[in-house]
DNA sequence: CTTCAATCGGGTACGCTGTACCCAGTAATA
DNA sequence: TATTACTGGGTACAGCGTACCCGATTGAAG
Protein backbone atom coordinates (compact mmCIF):
# COMPACT_ATOMS: atom_id res chain seq x y z
CA UNK A 1 0.00 0.00 0.00
CA UNK A 2 2.95 2.35 0.51
CA UNK A 3 4.60 3.85 -1.95
CA UNK A 4 7.21 6.22 -1.98
CA UNK A 5 7.50 9.63 -3.83
CA UNK A 6 10.88 11.54 -4.85
CA UNK A 7 11.65 15.43 -5.87
CA UNK A 8 8.98 15.96 -2.47
CA UNK A 9 12.04 15.95 0.60
CA UNK A 10 13.64 18.87 1.15
CA UNK A 11 15.89 19.81 -2.11
CA UNK A 12 18.38 21.30 -0.27
CA UNK A 13 19.13 17.74 1.72
CA UNK A 14 18.53 15.61 -1.42
CA UNK A 15 21.03 18.35 -3.49
CA UNK A 16 23.31 18.53 -0.89
CA UNK A 17 24.19 14.78 -0.66
CA UNK A 18 23.80 14.23 -4.54
CA UNK A 19 26.88 16.42 -4.89
CA UNK A 20 28.59 15.76 -2.25
CA UNK A 21 32.35 15.89 -2.04
CA UNK A 22 34.32 12.97 -2.71
CA UNK A 23 37.29 14.61 -1.44
CA UNK A 24 38.74 13.88 1.85
CA UNK A 25 37.56 14.68 4.78
CA UNK A 26 39.30 16.94 7.45
CA UNK A 27 39.38 14.64 10.36
CA UNK A 28 36.98 15.05 12.98
CA UNK A 29 36.56 14.18 16.64
CA UNK A 30 34.21 10.78 17.22
CA UNK A 31 34.22 7.40 15.95
CA UNK A 32 34.65 6.58 12.14
CA UNK A 33 31.70 5.84 10.11
CA UNK A 34 30.67 2.72 9.90
CA UNK A 35 28.82 2.81 6.35
CA UNK A 36 28.89 5.13 3.55
CA UNK A 37 26.44 7.14 2.24
CA UNK A 38 27.04 4.90 -0.95
CA UNK A 39 26.77 1.74 0.48
CA UNK A 40 23.21 3.03 1.65
CA UNK A 41 22.05 3.92 -1.39
CA UNK A 42 24.11 0.39 -3.02
CA UNK A 43 21.95 -1.65 -0.09
CA UNK A 44 17.95 -0.10 -0.60
CA UNK A 45 18.51 -0.45 -4.47
CA UNK A 46 19.50 -4.14 -3.87
CA UNK A 47 16.55 -4.15 -1.25
CA UNK A 48 14.02 -2.14 -3.97
CA UNK A 49 15.06 -4.68 -6.58
CA UNK A 50 13.61 -7.70 -4.03
CA UNK A 51 10.95 -5.92 -1.93
CA UNK A 52 9.23 -3.71 -4.57
CA UNK A 53 8.99 0.18 -3.95
CA UNK A 54 7.32 -0.14 -1.22
CA UNK A 55 10.68 -1.32 0.63
CA UNK A 56 11.16 -0.29 4.52
CA UNK A 57 13.36 1.48 5.72
CA UNK A 58 13.96 -0.84 8.62
CA UNK A 59 14.68 -3.91 5.53
CA UNK A 60 17.16 -1.20 4.48
CA UNK A 61 19.10 -1.69 7.83
CA UNK A 62 19.17 -5.32 8.14
CA UNK A 63 20.10 -5.44 4.77
CA UNK A 64 23.43 -3.48 6.03
CA UNK A 65 23.50 -5.04 9.71
CA UNK A 66 22.92 -2.49 11.22
CA UNK A 67 20.10 -0.91 13.56
CA UNK A 68 17.10 0.55 12.03
CA UNK A 69 17.57 4.10 12.59
CA UNK A 70 21.83 3.43 12.13
CA UNK A 71 21.26 4.93 8.15
CA UNK A 72 19.60 8.33 9.17
CA UNK A 73 23.28 8.91 10.30
CA UNK A 74 23.45 9.47 5.97
CA UNK A 75 20.38 9.94 4.62
CA UNK A 76 18.10 12.66 6.33
CA UNK A 77 14.67 10.95 5.31
CA UNK A 78 13.41 7.98 2.87
CA UNK A 79 12.25 10.69 0.29
CA UNK A 80 16.21 11.81 -0.02
CA UNK A 81 16.94 8.49 0.11
CA UNK A 82 15.18 7.70 -3.19
CA UNK A 83 16.03 10.71 -4.78
CA UNK A 84 19.62 9.17 -4.30
CA UNK A 85 18.85 5.94 -5.96
CA UNK A 86 17.13 7.16 -8.63
CA UNK A 87 20.15 9.30 -9.57
CA UNK A 88 22.26 6.94 -8.86
CA UNK A 89 20.24 4.41 -11.39
CA UNK A 90 21.07 6.63 -14.01
CA UNK A 91 25.00 6.14 -13.92
CA UNK A 92 26.21 4.66 -17.37
CA UNK A 93 27.88 1.53 -17.42
CA UNK A 94 31.08 0.90 -19.41
CA UNK A 95 28.93 -0.63 -21.99
CA UNK A 96 27.52 3.00 -23.00
CA UNK A 97 27.44 2.90 -26.51
CA UNK A 98 29.44 5.63 -28.58
CA UNK A 99 26.50 7.64 -29.87
CA UNK A 100 28.61 9.78 -32.18
CA UNK A 101 28.87 6.09 -34.16
CA UNK A 102 25.28 6.28 -34.83
CA UNK A 103 22.83 8.68 -36.75
CA UNK A 104 19.80 10.12 -34.59
CA UNK A 105 17.87 7.75 -35.16
CA UNK A 106 19.82 4.64 -34.02
CA UNK A 107 20.92 6.60 -31.11
CA UNK A 108 17.56 7.48 -30.08
CA UNK A 109 16.23 3.85 -30.40
CA UNK A 110 19.10 2.81 -28.12
CA UNK A 111 18.20 5.03 -25.47
CA UNK A 112 14.75 4.01 -25.48
CA UNK A 113 15.57 0.42 -25.51
CA UNK A 114 18.63 0.79 -22.56
CA UNK A 115 15.97 2.60 -20.68
CA UNK A 116 13.06 0.18 -21.34
CA UNK A 117 15.64 -2.45 -19.83
CA UNK A 118 16.29 -0.34 -16.59
CA UNK A 119 13.01 -0.25 -16.04
CA UNK A 120 12.78 -4.17 -16.50
CA UNK A 121 16.11 -4.80 -14.07
CA UNK A 122 14.42 -2.24 -11.66
CA UNK A 123 10.28 -1.83 -11.91
CA UNK A 124 10.07 0.19 -8.57
CA UNK A 125 11.43 2.60 -10.97
CA UNK A 126 8.13 3.29 -11.81
CA UNK A 127 6.15 3.29 -8.71
CA UNK A 128 8.12 6.14 -7.51
CA UNK A 129 6.19 9.72 -8.18
CA UNK A 130 8.98 11.54 -9.03
CA UNK A 131 7.62 15.46 -8.18
CA UNK A 132 10.70 17.01 -10.22
CA UNK A 133 13.15 15.71 -12.09
CA UNK A 134 16.12 15.12 -9.62
CA UNK A 135 19.12 16.17 -11.48
CA UNK A 136 22.25 14.98 -9.87
CA UNK A 137 25.58 14.04 -11.23
CA UNK A 138 24.67 10.64 -12.83
CA UNK A 139 21.22 11.94 -14.35
CA UNK A 140 23.26 14.77 -15.81
CA UNK A 141 25.27 12.49 -17.20
CA UNK A 142 22.82 10.62 -18.72
CA UNK A 143 21.26 13.76 -20.14
CA UNK A 144 24.34 14.96 -21.78
CA UNK A 145 24.64 11.68 -22.96
CA UNK A 146 21.23 11.32 -25.29
CA UNK A 147 21.97 14.93 -26.33
CA UNK A 148 24.56 13.90 -28.51
CA UNK A 149 22.43 12.37 -30.99
CA UNK A 150 21.65 15.38 -31.81
CA UNK A 151 24.62 16.42 -32.94
CA UNK A 152 25.62 17.56 -37.12
CA UNK A 153 21.99 19.18 -36.91
CA UNK A 154 20.81 22.57 -35.98
CA UNK A 155 17.46 21.64 -34.53
CA UNK A 156 16.75 24.32 -32.00
CA UNK A 157 17.85 23.54 -28.34
CA UNK A 158 14.19 24.14 -27.40
CA UNK A 159 13.09 21.67 -29.79
CA UNK A 160 15.90 18.77 -28.54
CA UNK A 161 14.60 19.06 -24.96
CA UNK A 162 11.18 18.46 -26.26
CA UNK A 163 12.31 15.59 -28.40
CA UNK A 164 14.44 14.13 -25.58
CA UNK A 165 11.57 14.65 -23.12
CA UNK A 166 9.27 13.20 -25.34
CA UNK A 167 10.96 9.75 -26.49
CA UNK A 168 11.85 9.43 -21.93
CA UNK A 169 8.11 9.65 -21.24
CA UNK A 170 6.79 7.55 -23.75
CA UNK A 171 9.35 4.91 -22.93
CA UNK A 172 8.31 5.69 -18.80
CA UNK A 173 4.02 5.87 -19.82
CA UNK A 174 4.80 2.45 -21.68
CA UNK A 175 6.65 0.68 -18.99
CA UNK A 176 4.42 1.83 -16.22
CA UNK A 177 1.27 0.28 -18.25
CA UNK A 178 3.34 -2.58 -18.44
CA UNK A 179 6.08 -3.51 -16.44
CA UNK A 180 4.62 -2.68 -12.86
CA UNK A 181 4.35 -6.11 -10.77
CA UNK A 182 2.79 -6.82 -7.86
CA UNK A 183 6.11 -8.17 -6.06
CA UNK A 184 9.84 -8.15 -7.78
CA UNK A 185 9.67 -12.04 -8.06
CA UNK A 186 6.31 -12.02 -9.39
CA UNK A 187 6.25 -12.38 -13.25
CA UNK A 188 4.70 -10.25 -15.20
CA UNK A 189 2.68 -12.88 -17.81
CA UNK A 190 1.86 -14.85 -14.41
CA UNK A 191 -0.34 -11.53 -12.97
CA UNK A 192 -1.77 -10.67 -16.81
CA UNK A 193 -3.24 -14.07 -17.33
CA UNK A 194 -4.46 -14.09 -14.13
CA UNK A 195 -6.02 -10.76 -14.74
CA UNK A 196 -7.20 -11.76 -18.44
CA UNK A 197 -8.91 -14.63 -16.75
CA UNK A 198 -10.90 -12.62 -14.07
CA UNK A 199 -11.84 -10.17 -16.42
CA UNK A 200 -12.57 -12.47 -18.77
CA UNK A 201 -16.17 -13.05 -18.40
CA UNK A 202 -17.62 -9.17 -17.76
CA UNK A 203 -16.01 -8.29 -20.33
CA UNK A 204 -17.91 -10.99 -22.96
CA UNK A 205 -21.51 -9.87 -21.00
CA UNK A 206 -20.03 -6.40 -21.82
CA UNK A 207 -19.47 -6.87 -25.34
CA UNK A 208 -22.48 -9.23 -25.49
CA UNK A 209 -24.55 -6.26 -24.37
CA UNK A 210 -23.93 -3.99 -27.18
CA UNK A 211 -23.52 -1.15 -25.32
CA UNK A 212 -19.91 -1.05 -27.00
CA UNK A 213 -20.33 -1.40 -30.82
CA UNK A 214 -16.81 -0.32 -31.74
CA UNK A 215 -15.01 -3.04 -29.27
CA UNK A 216 -17.39 -5.45 -30.23
CA UNK A 217 -16.05 -5.41 -33.66
CA UNK A 218 -12.58 -6.74 -32.40
CA UNK A 219 -13.20 -10.07 -33.19
CA UNK A 220 -9.33 -11.45 -33.92
CA UNK A 221 -7.83 -12.81 -30.91
CA UNK A 222 -4.15 -11.44 -31.72
CA UNK A 223 -5.21 -7.16 -31.69
CA UNK A 224 -5.11 -7.89 -27.81
CA UNK A 225 -1.95 -10.04 -27.93
CA UNK A 226 0.64 -7.23 -27.40
CA UNK A 227 3.83 -7.27 -25.50
CA UNK A 228 5.07 -4.27 -23.55
CA UNK A 229 8.09 -4.20 -25.58
CA UNK A 230 5.90 -4.31 -28.71
CA UNK A 231 3.97 -1.36 -27.41
CA UNK A 232 7.30 0.78 -26.52
CA UNK A 233 8.69 -0.04 -30.11
CA UNK A 234 5.29 1.04 -31.81
CA UNK A 235 5.06 4.40 -30.16
CA UNK A 236 9.05 5.28 -30.26
CA UNK A 237 9.18 4.12 -33.75
CA UNK A 238 6.30 6.39 -34.52
CA UNK A 239 7.50 10.23 -32.98
CA UNK A 240 10.58 8.95 -34.95
CA UNK A 241 8.82 8.64 -37.83
CA UNK A 242 7.53 12.17 -37.26
CA UNK A 243 10.73 13.09 -36.10
CA UNK A 244 12.52 12.44 -39.38
CA UNK A 245 12.02 15.20 -41.44
CA UNK A 246 12.04 17.80 -38.86
CA UNK A 247 15.94 16.29 -38.37
CA UNK A 248 16.71 15.90 -42.17
CA UNK A 249 15.54 19.79 -42.70
CA UNK A 250 17.43 21.02 -40.21
CA UNK A 251 21.17 18.70 -40.83
CA UNK A 252 24.21 20.88 -41.14
CA UNK A 253 25.78 21.09 -43.95
CA UNK A 254 28.89 20.56 -44.32
CA UNK B 1 4.73 8.90 1.91
CA UNK B 2 2.07 6.87 1.55
CA UNK B 3 0.90 6.57 -1.84
CA UNK B 4 -1.65 3.69 -3.20
CA UNK B 5 -2.18 1.38 -5.61
CA UNK B 6 -4.33 -0.15 -8.04
CA UNK B 7 -5.39 -3.36 -9.80
CA UNK B 8 -3.78 -5.30 -7.12
CA UNK B 9 -6.71 -5.93 -4.93
CA UNK B 10 -8.45 -9.26 -5.41
CA UNK B 11 -9.54 -9.10 -8.75
CA UNK B 12 -12.77 -10.38 -8.06
CA UNK B 13 -13.93 -7.98 -5.30
CA UNK B 14 -13.02 -5.22 -7.24
CA UNK B 15 -15.02 -7.04 -10.96
CA UNK B 16 -17.81 -7.62 -8.75
CA UNK B 17 -18.48 -4.21 -7.51
CA UNK B 18 -17.92 -2.47 -10.53
CA UNK B 19 -20.18 -4.18 -12.65
CA UNK B 20 -22.76 -4.50 -9.71
CA UNK B 21 -26.04 -4.63 -10.78
CA UNK B 22 -28.40 -1.53 -10.53
CA UNK B 23 -31.74 -2.94 -10.36
CA UNK B 24 -33.58 -3.14 -7.80
CA UNK B 25 -32.18 -5.76 -4.32
CA UNK B 26 -34.97 -7.68 -3.18
CA UNK B 27 -35.46 -6.58 0.15
CA UNK B 28 -33.36 -7.63 2.78
CA UNK B 29 -33.43 -8.07 6.80
CA UNK B 30 -31.65 -5.15 8.79
CA UNK B 31 -31.58 -1.61 8.53
CA UNK B 32 -31.37 0.16 5.49
CA UNK B 33 -27.90 0.99 4.17
CA UNK B 34 -27.16 5.44 5.00
CA UNK B 35 -24.90 5.38 2.18
CA UNK B 36 -24.60 3.39 -1.48
CA UNK B 37 -20.83 2.47 -3.27
CA UNK B 38 -21.49 5.37 -5.77
CA UNK B 39 -21.99 8.28 -2.95
CA UNK B 40 -18.56 6.35 -1.31
CA UNK B 41 -16.64 6.45 -4.34
CA UNK B 42 -17.81 10.48 -5.44
CA UNK B 43 -16.83 11.58 -1.76
CA UNK B 44 -13.47 9.49 -1.64
CA UNK B 45 -12.56 11.81 -5.15
CA UNK B 46 -13.77 14.80 -3.21
CA UNK B 47 -11.28 14.17 -0.99
CA UNK B 48 -8.79 12.84 -3.16
CA UNK B 49 -9.26 16.31 -5.13
CA UNK B 50 -8.22 17.92 -2.08
CA UNK B 51 -5.80 16.23 -0.56
CA UNK B 52 -4.08 14.13 -2.99
CA UNK B 53 -3.27 10.67 -3.47
CA UNK B 54 -2.35 9.58 -0.15
CA UNK B 55 -6.02 10.69 0.87
CA UNK B 56 -7.19 8.54 4.26
CA UNK B 57 -9.70 6.19 4.42
CA UNK B 58 -10.70 8.11 7.77
CA UNK B 59 -10.89 11.62 5.57
CA UNK B 60 -13.45 9.81 3.45
CA UNK B 61 -15.90 8.58 6.51
CA UNK B 62 -15.39 12.25 8.01
CA UNK B 63 -16.64 13.62 4.46
CA UNK B 64 -19.42 11.34 4.75
CA UNK B 65 -20.23 12.25 8.27
CA UNK B 66 -19.95 8.35 9.38
CA UNK B 67 -17.49 6.25 11.55
CA UNK B 68 -14.28 5.23 10.24
CA UNK B 69 -15.04 1.93 9.44
CA UNK B 70 -18.32 2.01 7.85
CA UNK B 71 -17.35 2.76 4.22
CA UNK B 72 -15.87 -0.94 4.93
CA UNK B 73 -19.29 -1.84 4.84
CA UNK B 74 -19.72 -0.87 1.04
CA UNK B 75 -16.07 -1.38 -0.42
CA UNK B 76 -13.98 -4.22 0.94
CA UNK B 77 -10.55 -2.16 1.11
CA UNK B 78 -8.66 0.64 -0.46
CA UNK B 79 -7.44 -0.63 -3.34
CA UNK B 80 -10.88 -2.00 -5.17
CA UNK B 81 -12.31 1.84 -3.95
CA UNK B 82 -9.19 3.38 -5.83
CA UNK B 83 -10.57 0.55 -8.87
CA UNK B 84 -13.67 2.64 -8.57
CA UNK B 85 -12.41 6.23 -8.42
CA UNK B 86 -10.05 5.09 -11.49
CA UNK B 87 -13.16 3.97 -13.56
CA UNK B 88 -15.69 6.77 -12.49
CA UNK B 89 -13.56 9.49 -13.77
CA UNK B 90 -12.97 7.77 -17.24
CA UNK B 91 -16.81 8.18 -17.70
CA UNK B 92 -17.58 10.37 -20.49
CA UNK B 93 -19.59 13.99 -19.58
CA UNK B 94 -22.30 14.98 -21.55
CA UNK B 95 -20.34 17.25 -23.53
CA UNK B 96 -18.10 14.31 -25.18
CA UNK B 97 -17.83 15.65 -28.83
CA UNK B 98 -18.88 13.06 -31.29
CA UNK B 99 -16.06 12.07 -32.57
CA UNK B 100 -17.43 10.55 -36.42
CA UNK B 101 -17.94 14.50 -37.14
CA UNK B 102 -13.93 14.68 -36.85
CA UNK B 103 -10.91 13.19 -39.01
CA UNK B 104 -8.86 10.74 -37.34
CA UNK B 105 -6.27 13.25 -36.32
CA UNK B 106 -8.96 15.50 -34.64
CA UNK B 107 -10.18 12.82 -32.99
CA UNK B 108 -7.04 11.38 -31.13
CA UNK B 109 -6.00 15.10 -30.52
CA UNK B 110 -9.34 15.59 -28.99
CA UNK B 111 -9.04 12.43 -26.74
CA UNK B 112 -5.11 13.61 -26.12
CA UNK B 113 -6.32 17.20 -24.78
CA UNK B 114 -9.14 15.93 -22.58
CA UNK B 115 -7.09 13.23 -21.09
CA UNK B 116 -4.52 15.79 -20.57
CA UNK B 117 -7.19 18.20 -18.41
CA UNK B 118 -8.78 15.07 -16.72
CA UNK B 119 -5.31 14.58 -14.82
CA UNK B 120 -5.07 18.51 -14.40
CA UNK B 121 -8.26 18.64 -12.48
CA UNK B 122 -7.21 14.89 -10.43
CA UNK B 123 -3.77 14.99 -10.61
CA UNK B 124 -3.95 12.22 -8.12
CA UNK B 125 -4.18 10.04 -10.79
CA UNK B 126 -1.15 10.03 -11.84
CA UNK B 127 0.16 8.89 -8.50
CA UNK B 128 -2.01 5.87 -8.47
CA UNK B 129 0.27 3.01 -9.81
CA UNK B 130 -1.73 0.95 -12.01
CA UNK B 131 -0.92 -2.38 -12.04
CA UNK B 132 -3.44 -3.79 -14.72
CA UNK B 133 -5.90 -1.19 -16.24
CA UNK B 134 -8.90 -2.02 -14.49
CA UNK B 135 -11.69 -2.22 -17.23
CA UNK B 136 -15.24 -1.46 -15.82
CA UNK B 137 -17.86 -0.33 -17.34
CA UNK B 138 -16.82 4.04 -17.32
CA UNK B 139 -13.38 2.57 -18.94
CA UNK B 140 -14.67 0.69 -21.55
CA UNK B 141 -17.27 3.43 -22.78
CA UNK B 142 -14.05 5.62 -22.89
CA UNK B 143 -12.26 3.17 -24.97
CA UNK B 144 -15.36 2.52 -26.83
CA UNK B 145 -15.11 6.18 -27.86
CA UNK B 146 -11.85 6.67 -28.67
CA UNK B 147 -12.18 3.80 -31.50
CA UNK B 148 -14.64 5.63 -33.43
CA UNK B 149 -11.59 8.04 -34.59
CA UNK B 150 -10.76 4.98 -36.66
CA UNK B 151 -14.02 4.72 -38.16
CA UNK B 152 -13.21 4.32 -42.53
CA UNK B 153 -10.23 2.67 -42.32
CA UNK B 154 -8.80 -0.17 -42.62
CA UNK B 155 -6.24 -0.95 -40.03
CA UNK B 156 -5.37 -3.82 -38.69
CA UNK B 157 -6.99 -4.46 -34.95
CA UNK B 158 -4.04 -4.62 -33.11
CA UNK B 159 -2.30 -1.81 -35.12
CA UNK B 160 -5.07 0.32 -34.06
CA UNK B 161 -4.72 -1.15 -30.26
CA UNK B 162 -0.76 0.06 -30.48
CA UNK B 163 -1.87 3.77 -31.69
CA UNK B 164 -4.40 3.87 -29.12
CA UNK B 165 -2.35 2.81 -26.14
CA UNK B 166 0.30 5.19 -27.27
CA UNK B 167 -1.44 8.19 -27.58
CA UNK B 168 -2.89 7.21 -24.35
CA UNK B 169 0.95 6.35 -22.43
CA UNK B 170 2.47 9.96 -23.90
CA UNK B 171 -0.29 11.96 -22.59
CA UNK B 172 0.26 9.81 -18.98
CA UNK B 173 4.14 9.78 -19.45
CA UNK B 174 4.35 13.67 -19.55
CA UNK B 175 1.70 14.36 -17.07
CA UNK B 176 3.43 12.42 -14.83
CA UNK B 177 6.56 14.49 -15.54
CA UNK B 178 5.17 18.20 -15.48
CA UNK B 179 1.06 17.73 -13.05
CA UNK B 180 2.46 15.62 -9.84
CA UNK B 181 2.57 17.90 -7.32
CA UNK B 182 2.83 18.14 -3.29
CA UNK B 183 -0.69 19.15 -2.47
CA UNK B 184 -3.83 19.82 -4.14
CA UNK B 185 -3.47 23.35 -4.05
CA UNK B 186 -0.52 24.10 -4.29
CA UNK B 187 -0.15 25.76 -8.20
CA UNK B 188 2.94 23.42 -10.18
CA UNK B 189 4.60 26.73 -11.14
CA UNK B 190 5.50 28.16 -7.43
CA UNK B 191 7.49 24.45 -6.85
CA UNK B 192 8.70 24.44 -10.27
CA UNK B 193 10.64 28.15 -9.46
CA UNK B 194 11.65 26.67 -5.87
CA UNK B 195 12.75 23.60 -7.11
CA UNK B 196 14.55 25.39 -10.31
CA UNK B 197 16.22 27.93 -7.44
CA UNK B 198 17.52 25.32 -5.52
CA UNK B 199 19.36 23.18 -8.27
CA UNK B 200 20.30 26.72 -10.05
CA UNK B 201 23.55 27.14 -7.84
CA UNK B 202 24.43 23.14 -8.74
CA UNK B 203 23.19 22.78 -12.41
CA UNK B 204 25.91 26.05 -13.00
CA UNK B 205 28.92 24.87 -10.78
CA UNK B 206 28.31 20.92 -13.03
CA UNK B 207 28.46 22.83 -15.98
CA UNK B 208 30.98 24.95 -15.64
CA UNK B 209 33.29 22.02 -14.55
CA UNK B 210 33.65 20.82 -18.05
CA UNK B 211 31.84 17.45 -17.32
CA UNK B 212 28.85 17.82 -19.32
CA UNK B 213 29.99 19.20 -22.69
CA UNK B 214 26.38 18.67 -24.57
CA UNK B 215 24.63 20.22 -22.19
CA UNK B 216 26.82 23.08 -21.49
CA UNK B 217 26.22 24.14 -25.13
CA UNK B 218 22.59 24.87 -24.14
CA UNK B 219 23.44 28.39 -23.76
CA UNK B 220 20.04 29.72 -24.45
CA UNK B 221 17.74 30.43 -21.49
CA UNK B 222 14.58 29.36 -23.48
CA UNK B 223 15.76 26.41 -24.31
CA UNK B 224 14.46 25.11 -21.04
CA UNK B 225 11.17 27.03 -20.66
CA UNK B 226 8.77 24.48 -21.59
CA UNK B 227 5.31 24.17 -20.18
CA UNK B 228 3.83 20.76 -19.20
CA UNK B 229 1.04 21.21 -22.49
CA UNK B 230 3.65 22.18 -24.69
CA UNK B 231 5.59 19.09 -23.84
CA UNK B 232 2.65 17.01 -24.31
CA UNK B 233 1.66 18.17 -28.01
CA UNK B 234 5.09 17.95 -29.01
CA UNK B 235 5.39 14.14 -28.38
CA UNK B 236 1.11 13.40 -29.55
CA UNK B 237 2.11 15.59 -32.68
CA UNK B 238 5.13 13.91 -33.69
CA UNK B 239 3.82 10.60 -33.11
CA UNK B 240 0.49 11.67 -35.54
CA UNK B 241 2.50 12.16 -37.82
CA UNK B 242 4.54 9.12 -38.06
CA UNK B 243 0.68 7.76 -38.20
CA UNK B 244 -0.33 9.88 -40.81
CA UNK B 245 1.23 7.86 -43.75
CA UNK B 246 0.00 4.39 -42.27
CA UNK B 247 -3.59 5.77 -41.97
CA UNK B 248 -3.67 7.50 -45.52
CA UNK B 249 -2.48 4.31 -46.85
CA UNK B 250 -5.57 2.30 -44.92
CA UNK B 251 -8.20 4.89 -45.86
CA UNK B 252 -11.05 2.42 -46.81
CA UNK B 253 -12.19 3.23 -50.59
CA UNK B 254 -15.38 4.40 -51.17
C1' DC C 1 -47.63 -10.39 17.62
C1' DT C 2 -43.63 -12.64 18.65
C1' DT C 3 -39.26 -14.59 17.37
C1' DC C 4 -35.38 -15.10 14.55
C1' DA C 5 -31.66 -13.81 11.86
C1' DA C 6 -29.34 -10.86 8.92
C1' DT C 7 -27.35 -6.55 8.38
C1' DC C 8 -26.47 -1.97 9.88
C1' DG C 9 -23.19 1.93 12.14
C1' DG C 10 -19.30 2.49 14.74
C1' DG C 11 -15.87 1.81 18.57
C1' DT C 12 -11.60 -0.55 19.86
C1' DA C 13 -7.33 -2.48 18.83
C1' DC C 14 -3.35 -4.44 16.15
C1' DG C 15 0.53 -4.50 13.18
C1' DC C 16 2.95 -1.76 10.24
C1' DT C 17 5.30 2.44 8.73
C1' DG C 18 8.73 6.58 8.92
C1' DT C 19 11.29 8.86 12.17
C1' DA C 20 12.02 12.14 16.56
C1' DC C 21 14.50 11.67 20.54
C1' DC C 22 17.78 10.05 23.81
C1' DC C 23 21.84 7.81 25.65
C1' DA C 24 26.15 5.45 26.16
C1' DG C 25 30.39 4.73 23.88
C1' DT C 26 34.36 6.39 20.95
C1' DA C 27 38.13 9.08 19.15
C1' DA C 28 40.43 13.39 17.74
C1' DT C 29 41.71 17.85 19.74
C1' DA C 30 43.10 21.44 23.41
C1' DT D 1 43.88 14.20 30.63
C1' DA D 2 39.60 16.81 29.87
C1' DT D 3 36.75 18.30 26.34
C1' DT D 4 33.88 17.83 22.59
C1' DA D 5 31.81 16.19 18.52
C1' DC D 6 30.09 12.37 16.55
C1' DT D 7 28.85 7.49 16.40
C1' DG D 8 25.46 3.16 16.59
C1' DG D 9 21.25 1.83 18.24
C1' DG D 10 17.25 1.34 21.41
C1' DT D 11 12.75 3.25 22.63
C1' DA D 12 8.63 5.53 21.50
C1' DC D 13 5.05 7.95 18.90
C1' DA D 14 1.74 9.35 15.42
C1' DG D 15 -0.30 7.87 11.45
C1' DC D 16 -1.97 4.37 8.36
C1' DG D 17 -5.27 0.33 6.65
C1' DT D 18 -8.28 -2.70 8.58
C1' DA D 19 -9.68 -7.14 11.55
C1' DC D 20 -12.85 -7.82 14.97
C1' DC D 21 -16.71 -7.18 17.89
C1' DC D 22 -21.02 -5.33 19.80
C1' DG D 23 -25.54 -3.26 20.27
C1' DA D 24 -29.23 -1.49 17.44
C1' DT D 25 -32.31 -2.00 13.65
C1' DT D 26 -35.49 -4.19 10.48
C1' DG D 27 -37.67 -7.62 7.34
C1' DA D 28 -39.35 -12.38 7.22
C1' DA D 29 -41.17 -16.62 9.42
C1' DG D 30 -44.03 -19.14 12.94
Amino acid sequence: MATPQTGAGDPKRSLELLWREFGPQHSKPGPKPKLTVDRVVEAAIRVADREGSCFGMRSVAAELDVGAMTIYRYVPGKRELIDLMVDRLSKLGPDAPDLDRFDWREGLEMVAEGTWQAYGDHPWLLEINQRRPVLGPDSLEGYDFVLAAFEGHDLPDKEINLAVTAVMNIVTGTARQYLIRDSADEEPATAEDEWWHAQAPYLERAVESGRYKNIARFTSEEAWDITGHEAMRYAVDRFLDGLAPRMEASRRAG
